[in-house]
RNA sequence: GGGCCCGUAGCUCAGUCGGCAGAGCAGGCGGCUCUUAACCGCAAGGUCAGGGGUUCGAGCCCCCUCGGGCCCGCCA
């Protein structure tokens, strides 16, 4: 709440205080029997010019938008849920005092109801002749102006209320985004696949390497870290017996944000067990090829959706890990190089990462340079070096690979599938190799994890999608903060003590 | 972490060479029965992000701080 209201602010204020002297409750409880704005455009849209359809009495609650005053007729747009419907005011149809007392206690963002009859002005723009116009719920700050709307990045971030309020192109984005949500989660199910919930405080954050988020719980005394990843959960479900199963949710890394990473972010995971990386292949060329029927279906006028649904259609091109890599940097013999031939290389191009990483990281800077920016369409990058890749199970035909693909667009990738290590003394050994190339605090042992293993788990594929930068691509837009309805943003500045 | 850029009325934006703080929208008052970024007239609206400095004089020049954007780095 400002401290301070603005002339803007005070005079509706005024009209509050005018309006409940005169008996009127500016905050009534509802408008039932409304119909969508939507509806009553249909309706009106097939009458003639000028025509009024007097024969039935139709209900709309939206959001006041601009008001027209032309003497004894206004009209103003009210705008509602995904849609919107030009009001007529008229001083005949109304009543002389309510039609004055309409332009005098209304303003621009007020929520209003009206009823009346469907129509089309003389002009041709279906409307509602109002016969009686309720507030319901008056505005206090007035909205953004009417034609630009709200441009500031940082207001439309922080105040995402706004920005929505003043923006069909955000409501739309969002919406968007929530229904490519429901066709991700509705082509698990279909498959028969099993949605979970499992912790996201948790003793110990594994599955990833990255930094996690660290909290208290204070009921056990003791610290507890946020989730990096759902892997480790989901595959003790395979342990347990669950054989398709899959979390939709939030996970947090305690790093940077920029345009394709945010410190909470929307993760798919599915594990599948007695299949391998090609049946999630199989399934996920499905996925990208529903998602992109989809993203038109939903935003079939925006050129930006179409041009990445055609990126997002079969066939998907496939990228040997090692073969592209050498066809493009010109170097061969990559999977014999030592971590000193790699880290030369890495150097090379530019890469600062530290002299000591493992000799993985240093393959994976120079498929970043070299490779990812040829990359257009969809693409599936497979069988990496299993030097880049400790979880992976070794690869049945390639020596010193693993079963993985990769799946990239534009430079950023959107999804991350092995055939899943299942072995539980390899595992240990891998965990161990980890603990020993890495910083410790990048590093979670997980000693339960491995003791499910020991029970057995079935031989099993997985996958890990990345929701956001899924509904990013498909919209077309370079900023993970356009599909996050309230990214992190710092405190505003305290005011000078 | 480094570089570049931005922050002026509720909102969208101008502001020249350092010389009285501007417009449009929104709001107020008046006019108009077919407008749709309606239109016409009048009046009002400012901690120029915050702090410090240079100067006779700072929105403008310099320094610091805060917030944001873009690029790079980091994020295997």
């Amino acid at each position: 709440m400002p401290e301070e209201e603005s002339h803007l602010e005070a005079e509706r204020r005024a009209k509050i205080a005018r309006l409940r002297s005169a008996g009127i409750d500016p905050y009534p409880p509802a408008f039932p029997d409304r119909r969508p704005s939507r509806e009553v455009v249909a309706i009106a849209a097939a009458l003639a010019e000028g025509q009024e359809d007097a024969g039935r009495s139709l209900r709309v609650a939206g959001r006041l938008g601009t008001i027209r005053t032309h003497g004894k007729t206004s009209f103003a747009d009210l705008v509602d849920g995904d849609g919107a419907i030009q009001l007529i005011w008229r001083s005949d149809a109304l009543g002389e005092e309510a039609y004055r007392r309409a332009l005098a206690d209304l303003d621009p963002g007020d929520l209003i109801g009206a009823e009346g009859a469907a129509a089309r002005s003389r002009r041709g723009e279906p409307s509602l002749v109002a016969h009686r116009i309720v507030l319901l719920a008056k505005a206090i700050a007035p909205p953004p102006e009417k034609y630009h709307g709200l441009q500031d990045p940082e207001e439309r971030i922080r105040r995402r209320y706004v920005d929505l309020l003043s923006s069909e192109e955000s409501r739309h984005r969002f919406r968007f985004r929530a229904e490519i949500v429901r066709a991700m989660r509705g082509h698990f199910s279909d498959a028969g696949f099993l949605e979970v919930e499992t912790p996201i405080l948790l003793p110990v954050a594994g599955g990833a390497a990255a930094a996690p988020f660290v909290t208290r719980s204070r009921y056990l005394d003791q610290e507890l870290q946020l989730r990096i990843a759902i892997e480790l959960a989901l595959k003790r479900l395979l342990v347990g017996g669950l054989e398709r199963v899959f979390e939709l949710g939030r996970c947090f890394r305690n790093e940077d944000l920029d345009t394709t990473h945010s410190p909470e972010f929307s993760m798919l995971e599915a594990y599948w067990a007695y299949a391998d990386y090609g049946e999630m292949r199989r399934l996920t060329e499905e996925l990208f090829a529903r998602l992109a029927r989809r993203a038109v279906e939903l935003a079939p006028e925006r050129e930006a959706v179409r041009a990445s649904a055609a990126r997002f259609e079969p066939p998907y091109p496939t990228l040997d890990f090692v073969d592209a890599l050498e066809r493009a940097s010109g170097l061969s013999g990559v999977l014999e190089m030592t971590a000193d031939d790699l880290r030369r290389h890495a150097r090379a191009i530019g890469a600062t990462v530290p002299d000591a990483s493992p000799a993985g990281v240093f393959l994976d800077k120079l498929f970043e340079h070299y490779v990812e920016p040829t990359i257009d369409h969809v693409t599936f990058v497979v069988d990496h070096p299993a030097i880049t890749t400790p979880l992976a199970k070794r690869h049945r035909a390639k020596p010193g690979r693993v079963e993985r693909f990769e799946i990239f667009y534009r430079g950023f990738e959107l999804g991350n599938a092995y055939t899943e290590l299942n072995d539980p003394d390899e595992q240990e050994r891998r965990f161990q190799e980890q603990l020993h190339a890495q910083a410790a605090d990048r590093y979670a042992y997980d000693a339960d994890f491995v003791e499910a293993m020991r029970f057995g788990m079935p031989p099993a594929t997985g996958i890990g999608l990345g929701v956001d930068r899924i509904a990013m691509a498909l919209w077309g837009t370079e900023s993970i903060k356009d599909v996050l309805l309230f990214p992190q943003t710092r405190p505003r500045s305290a005011p000078p003590s």
